[in-house]
RNA sequence: GCCGCAGUGGUGAAACUGGUAUACACGCAAGACUUAAAAUCUUGUGCUCUCAACAAGCGUGGGGGUUCGAUUCCCUCCUGCGGCACCA
């Protein structure tokens, strides 16, 4: 289309124009269709190729459906929150809701003009009051379930830049924003109790559709171990604390157990430092150094095990052996009990660990010339020794089966200021309580400087106006909680929202989520197949046992559908300091949206990785512009379509239909330029099949679509419905049958398709065609197979 | 180390349940149109042998297996990508 601006700007004030088109209906007798893509992060850099690719994808999916006469409901709004806002408003001396507005309504505008038939009636944005009430009423549901928690805890501290730093903000031990060197500082924060759902995360991925990658990814995350917890005494009698808890998934191994290792953080330790005479200054030594290492520091020094023996001992409930209690890093606080039963004849660390101190090896399963000394036999299998420790175990009291989890809770508070303020305040009196729910939402007050304060608390805490209030128990005086909420905190019931978007008395109606419930298609990233995803999950299951949402649906998600990623022309990730970023907006203002829409859905499949090409773009336009042509010529002729044309076209309703169900854009678009080759050698068409060409065309190109139907037909071709295929005309009179000679292709037969049952006819056929006559020769037939309709296989003894 | 995914022409890729390997597109080559270029159109294009055609042989990362028949299923190895990683 030479005019291709003219054009889009005609139809894009169009379907503005008629709002409905793209509206998602309420009160329908339709069946419901949710299409979910993942709301952007409104960047100051603006709609980016990634985005552009993956709204495309659904965009095509949605206009498809909704063609197929399906309630489709395609949103979307804007996942706001977030510190490059906040940084960017530092910098500016800005606003971060005025840095937000601005983007929000470039990233609005850029979605408009590549065609995405969202439906804006039902805009979310995260920053929004009147959306983060709910954000603050789940989290006030957490705490009232015992389920959100304040804890001391150890998080990441940029010195430099004075601020707690989730784990994403750490780059190789660094600090991503200003280089230092990242320490460790306690911090109180909020935590949430995800692990209480994690049996039920595992569980419930069974009611999803999700590909097999995305379970798995899920699965190892939560990372379940099965085993046992077991108590060993101290022998010490004077130890305030006289057992020793660890976990263990191979209480079989009990009789190696030659000693014991705690954490540096384990709680055993502080008692040994203060009671303890033996090496005291050795072993403060080796925890204040340890508590000081970042993690990453102590997970690069793992090679070279270090650590402390305690001058304790625990006894071996097995044998009653005394074994002595070390302290080292390389057992994590965090993990299990933060203390382990080593057994270094059958594990590699605890191997390690003895040999560097010379403590004794003693095999439980002798492997016959295996050295211990040497290395651990670490391939014991889990047989009946493990059930039968386990019941000895039991019936002695000492310890119980039990399930161990590599996920952690859920650190839920960050110091800073753009983010949701969690709705608790705290009172001297009464303790943490939360704000009142007719009291939400807690606006987050505007205040004059974002950057942290000293201490590492938020810049909330600075606000003293707002920060001092009463408790919503008591009436005293009060402090509100400063802390503000991660990023995932309102993504993670976002698809709730655009059911109900405007609902003042609860996140979303029941009635309404009955019908929209659950997701049917949710296309995103890979990088969110984990944490985001399941973040979601649980929060969704959480409002699932409160009766929040419908018990119908115990999963948010049905099918989960992750995009490729779009590498630059010289097949590097794009980044701006590479200088290989393409700007969908630029192409599209040399090609037109069309070309850039079909262009990314025909490069590859929708989940491969695929660099920007722009020659094989200049094919795809090609396309178009012959489409366009061969359609100009025919629609004023008015004739009839000869029975090949009709099967050209009919092959090709079918085809691309299958396909997009499918999500294979690619190969849909491949028939339709296929199908047109065959059209353009001197074929006519129908009036009737041309409007079929340009339905099938719609999804991908909206504009053109629209322009090329309104030739015929005063509705948008947005609205027709998509078409179906005549069977009369998928199939031919005839059928290739290939003819082979022990499993090669040599010739071929063309037989009518009432005669391909007759498998005597056909093999006599077969056997007959001059060039297999050549090929059997002399040679003895052995074997004769038909496969009806396909082909003909002669096997052949020389 | 563990988990997952992938490997097909010069390039992006197709072949969905085992049945014509390389559809579609790019690139390249030749030709048409043009004073010329661009654009457009036509034809050809896996490799080897051949002036060429016919025919043949080889060919989906390597090796092996199952099968009348394998890009597809099984075993094994190699390479690349992504995620997790002292998880007891």
């Amino acid at each position: 289309m030479e005019n291709f601006k003219e054009i889009e700007n005609k139809w894009k004030k169009f379907w503005e124009d008629n709002a409905g088109l793209y509206q998602a209906k309420n009160d329908s007798d339709k069946k419901k269709k949710y299409i979910l893509v993942e709301f952007p992060y409104p960047s100051g850099s603006g709609l980016h190729v990634g985005h552009a690719f993956s709204f495309t994808g659904g965009d095509v999916y949605a206009r498809f459906k909704r063609m197929q006469g399906e309630n489709v409901m395609f949103p979307m709004g804007w996942d706001a929150f977030g510190l490059p806002t906040e940084n960017y408003a530092i910098k500016m001396k800005k606003k971060p809701q005025q840095v937000t507005k601005e983007n929000t309504d470039m990233f609005r505008k850029q979605m408009k003009d590549l065609a995405f038939s969202f439906d804006w009636s039902r805009e979310v944005n995260t920053t929004d009051p009147s959306y983060y009430k709910w954000t603050q009423w789940i989290f006030i549901q957490l705490f009232n379930k015992g389920l959100a928690y304040k804890k001391e805890m150890p998080i990441n501290w940029c010195p430099s830049c004075k601020i707690g730093l989730a784990n994403e903000e750490v780059v190789d031990g660094k600090c991503e924003r200003c280089g230092a060197e990242v320490s460790r500082r306690n911090i109180s924060q909020w935590v949430v109790k995800i692990t209480d759902y994690a049996d039920k995360l595992i569980e419930g991925l069974k009611e999803t559709n999700f590909i097999d990658k995305v379970k798995q990814a899920q699965i190892n995350w939560i990372g379940k171990s099965e085993g046992a917890k077991i108590k060993f005494k101290i022998s010490d009698v004077s130890s305030q604390i006289s057992d020793l808890e660890v976990f263990t998934t191979r209480p079989d191994t009990l009789p190696g157990v030659t000693f014991m290792v705690v954490a540096p953080e384990h709680q055993l330790v502080d008692q040994i430092i203060s009671s303890s005479v033996f090496q005291k200054e050795e072993i403060e030594n080796y925890v204040k150094n340890a508590r000081k290492k970042s993690e990453l520091e102590r997970t690069e020094l793992s090679k070279d095990k270090t650590g402390v023996f305690s001058g304790l001992y625990a006894i071996n409930p097995v044998n009653n052996k005394e074994i002595p209690i070390w302290i080292s890093d390389f057992v994590l606080a965090s993990y299990g009990t933060g203390a382990i039963m080593a057994v270094p004849a059958h594990d590699e660390r605890d191997h390690a660990f003895a040999k560097k101190f010379g403590l004794t090896i003693v095999p439980v399963l002798n492997k016959e010339g295996w050295d211990f000394e040497k290395k651990a036999f670490t391939e014991v299998e889990k047989g009946e020794e493990f059930n039968k420790m386990l019941n000895w175990v039991e019936e002695k009291g000492i310890g119980e089966r039990t399930s161990s989890y590599h996920l952690r809770d859920w650190i839920f508070s960050r110091q800073h200021y753009w983010g949701e303020p969690i709705p608790m305040v705290n009172c001297p009196k009464c303790g943490m309580i939360p704000v009142k729910e007719s009291d939400l939402p807690i606006v987050l007050p505007e205040v004059e400087a974002y950057e942290p304060t000293d201490d590492g608390q938020s810049p909330l805490s600075q606000m003293t106006d707002w920060v001092n209030t009463t408790c919503p128990k008591c009436g005293g005086e009060a402090k509100r909680e400063t802390d503000t909420m991660p990023n995932w905190a309102g993504s993670d019931w976002y698809f709730l929202r655009y059911i109900d978007p405007h609902n003042d008395t609860v996140l979303a109606s029941q009635e309404l989520m009955k019908y929209w419930s659950p997701v049917d298609v949710y296309i995103g990233g890979d990088e969110h197949n984990v944490l985001h995803l399941l973040y979601s999950r649980f929060i969704y299951k959480f409002l699932w046992d409160l009766g929040v949402v419908p018990k119908e649906y115990p999963e948010p998600y049905i099918k989960r559908l992750s995009h490729g990623v779009i590498l630059g022309p010289d097949n590097q990730r794009m980044s701006k300091s590479k200088g290989n970023v393409i700007v969908p907006e630029t192409v599209a203002d040399i090609y037109g949206v069309d070309v850039v829409r079909m262009y990314l859905m025909f490069m590859g499949p929708f989940d491969s990785t695929m660099a920007w090409n722009e020659k094989t773009l200049m094919g795809v336009k090609r396309y178009l512009d012959r489409l366009e042509k061969f359609i100009n010529s025919q629609k004023e002729n008015n004739l009839a379509s000869s029975k090949e044309v009709k099967m050209i076209i009919n092959k090709l309703i079918n085809g691309v239909t299958e396909d997009l169900e499918a999500f294979r854009y690619n190969t849909a678009i491949a028939k339709m330029m296929e199908a047109l080759n065959s059209l353009s050698v001197g074929q006519s068409i129908s009036l009737s099949d041309i409007k079929t060409l340009i339905k099938l065309l719609a999804p991908f190109a909206p504009y053109m679509a629209e322009e090329l139907y309104s030739f015929f037909e005063k509705t948008s071709v947005h609205a027709a419905l998509w078409p179906v295929a005549d069977p009369k005309f998928l199939i031919g009179d005839e059928t290739t049958v290939m003819v082979s000679i022990n499993g090669k292709v040599r010739d071929k037969l063309i037989i009518k398709n009432e005669e391909l049952i007759n498998k005597e006819e056909i093999l006599r056929k077969a056997k007959g065609l001059d060039n297999i006559k050549k090929w059997i020769g002399t040679g003895e037939i052995v074997k004769e197979v038909y496969v009806p309709g396909k082909m003909v296989n002669l096997v052949i003894k020389l």
